[in-house]
DNA sequence: TTTTCTTGATTGATGAATCAATTAAAAATA
DNA sequence: TATTTTTAATTGATTCATCAATCAAGAAAA
């Protein structure tokens, strides 16, 4: 049997336990201290792993970027047309995805990226991905630059509802995000329903 | 005549020179020193007319928001129904109000918002506000429950495209922005635009 | 002269990053 | 198996830089 070494999972606890502290404070601006004491170890061993804070931080947004691929294939496999698009907002506003760490670190990441180009890529690579499967899944249902269109109007409404639940306290309400979008799509789609 | 001290131009100037350093910086992390350079002042003399620094940070949001509430309230006088729902949307992105400098900073006091209540509550205010001009404008072409979702759609979407404008460069494409919005107006009215 | 305006220098706190030293675990050797 | 050696894991203490905030004192204006 092959014995992992502790990196794997220290990295691991470091990544979660930096969503948390982000999620808490609603910003980047949290110390090295505060994560590693979240993750049960001292400051010294987090930059053992990790190097530098701006390090962990890089990783910690790639984790949640991957999550979210991850469901987004799963929730979109063998569906295709108007289900699929279906999917791609659910998943947005599933219960693991559109919860207050999330929200607060998505928006964190999204102001630093305007600092730091690493991340400005991370976050640029997702948006194009998501906006190629959402007009690939538009593409049956509408001519090309309709599908275009109206999947940048969708990628902007999720972006705007995650801003704006911000603001908000109290759990977040999914259920009328998720409406309010798909009433979008609908009306997009302006009646023809064919796929 | 009445002469007048430094002080208002200072703090003006003060303002402005915070709007230009979060504007290059992309996040509320800069300092007294920066500001106050750019202002051609020293950081002791920010200090001298505004506290501390969350305070001159928290006066500059108000200017933005101070700002774009002028501007709308100009830009609705004497408009009503879609005329005036279309001003509103006009002034979000107009020259004035969608350029890279006040999109970071809105972008970053957003996210400030979630660590200082009180800069949350003057954005919940304008938030507001938004939504109550929305729904007046709206109500004379939809119903009640209708205007109340429009009015959410069309908020959303501009703050959408306002954070994915971030992930951008070049200059803001305000054209495209602004159509975006207007057609999912046009889809919510179904048609109706009898007003 | 008194008040307003302004700054350089200083203080104090914070926090990232490093390092030497310690313990625990594994591997190698006898 | 027992013993030594090597490697991995871990931290407390320290260093170093950055900045907000203060203050005493100087220049300008009233």
């Amino acid at each position: 049997m092959p014995k992992i070494g502790m990196e794997p999972l220290r990295r691991r606890a470091l990544i979660d336990a930096a969503i948390r502290a982000i999620g808490e404070r609603g910003s980047l601006d949290v110390t090295m201290s505060e994560i590693a004491g979240r993750a049960g170890v001292s400051a010294a061993l987090a930059h053992h792993y990790f190097g530098a804070k701006e390090d962990l931080l890089f990783a910690t947004m790639r984790h949640i970027l991957a999550e979210l691929g991850r469901d987004l294939r799963d929730a979109v496999a063998e569906c295709a047309g108007l289900a699929r698009v279906r999917a791609i907002i659910a998943v947005n506003f599933s219960q693991k995805q559109f919860r207050p760490e999330i929200i607060a670190a998505w928006l964190a990441f999204y102001v630093e990226a305007q600092r730091t180009p690493a991340l400005r890529r991370l976050l640029r690579v997702y948006a194009r991905r998501l906006h190629s499967n959402l007009v690939f899944a538009l593409e049956p249902l509408l001519p090309r630059t309709e599908a275009e269109r109206t999947a940048e109007g969708i990628a902007a409404l999720i972006d705007g509802l995650y801003i704006r639940r911000a603001l908000k306290d109290g759990p977040p309400d999914a259920a009328s995000a998720v409406a309010l979008v798909e009433d979008y799509v609908t009306l997009r789609l302006g009646g023809r329903h064919d796929a």
